[in-house]
DNA sequence: AGTCTACTTTGATATTTCTCAATGCAGCCT
DNA sequence: AGGCTGCATTGAGAAATATCAAAGTAGACT
């Protein structure tokens, strides 16, 4: 992991981050440090339960957010991409409720949490931006539990890879990060599971894997799958 | 349905509500129309879609917010109980996510949802009240993908029926307002497994049932059911 | 090239869950 | 009492999904 101090005015994420709208002024006067991180695959940013310090803006790459169960399992509560804040727990929340891992190489932006607190109650826009982030975080994870509840595997699976394609337009630079346990462990299913379904998606020609890239090529007839006959949703 | 104005400053509700901690004379400048609201078991409260207008704070009774899917499957995304603000989709939303259905008589206080706004503007302890319940709401989502996503039925059941009885503890009074459906679409489950699992715990003698009395004889048992051997979670 | 390692695929079987159909039960109305 | 209605229960069989075990594959390293 290395670190470095973050230049925010020329940030590429600038107008995509929480501190959109900011005048220059305002920026250079965040009052707090701000640091650029790099790290590698597999990279644990943080466990669950430690006490939070710091939120993350994900510059480049993927996270995920996972919860483990007494039981063995492992559930990722959330995927996250580019322009993404996290590891903000909330207010008054100092433990942070999953564990954070890298799912490919990947730059963030670190910032500490207790000036982002003040910073938040100091510019209003930043609040409202923090508010909307979370207003999203919880639409999502309002119909991941529609998708959860009431459908079977190949339907959340077509769901999940039309929006991840949809998300991420054609760019064939970016390999697919997930593996079929990710896949699983996001969508409720067994890794042997997930890949049956993707077996059977490829063999019908809904979907193509070279290497690491994936590729869908019917999406209208994935949702078909993902929503019953003919149904758009 | 039965409407009337409402008077905050004696409200019952007044310290659990986004009100808490205001002053009578904030209080008596809310600067908006509050109405009390009766409504009956069954009764439709707004739909998906809707145009939202108002906020409600649930006051007497329970509510359920449920998303219907394509396919012709219900979802119950929320349950609510005394003290829950709902109705409000988040800041620039102006229409409803979810329909609200009252699971039983039920007392509301119907709040308009621009003077909602700029009152939470104007106040930060409203502000931070509303964003309190928001993040609520997304913890409790993300605990109930995990338990949709890495649970069996029977350790969804046994998990739900713990924190619902312990959310409500000891009051024979208030008879239990989910029907089998209700708790089938809540935990993603086909009414008929519910009824089975419920009456295998009955049969353990960890659950009693009377009328429309529901009992948890064994919370702890109950548990280890939840989260596997001995676990706690 | 060879060997590791981690990920994927496939098959066989067991378990879980759903679906359909029938019946039971209790409250409510007349 | 009789009948109606909505909900709950039960059973049987089908479908979906998990589990276990064995191979297959590809990239990384030497």
């Amino acid at each position: 992991m290395s670190t470095s101090h973050s230049d925010c005015l020329h940030c590429s994420m600038r107008e995509r981050s929480i501190f959109a709208g900011l005048s220059n002024e305002d920026l250079c006067q965040l009052g707090m440090d701000v640091h650029d991180i790099h790290i590698r695959t597999g990279t644990v940013i943080y466990h669950e339960g430690d006490t939070a310090s710091y939120a993350y803006t994900l510059r480049q790459g993927g996270i995920k957010l996972v919860k483990n169960l007494a039981n063995g399992h492992a559930q990722i509560v959330r995927l996250l991409r580019h322009g993404d804040l996290f590891g903000f727990e909330g207010l008054r929340n100092d433990r942070h409720r999953h564990t954070a891992i890298a799912l490919s190489d990947t730059d963030l932006c670190r910032l500490e949490l207790h000036a982002l607190d003040q910073l938040s109650q100091r510019l209003p826009a930043v609040r409202e931006a923090i508010f909307a982030r979370w207003q999203q975080a919880l639409q999502d994870a309002e119909d991941r539990i529609v998708e959860l509840g009431s459908k079977k595997a190949d339907a959340r699976l077509a769901t999940f890879l039309v929006q991840w394609c949809s998300a991420y337009p054609a760019q064939r630079e970016a390999p697919f990060p997930l593996t079929r346990q990710d896949l699983g462990e996001f969508l409720g299913l067994s890794t042997e599971h997930v890949s049956r379904i993707m077996a059977e998606f490829k063999r019908q020609g809904l979907l193509h894997e070279h290497k690491n890239q994936l590729e869908v090529r019917d999406p209208r007839k994935l949702l078909t799958y993902a929503c019953g006959e003919g149904n758009a949703c």
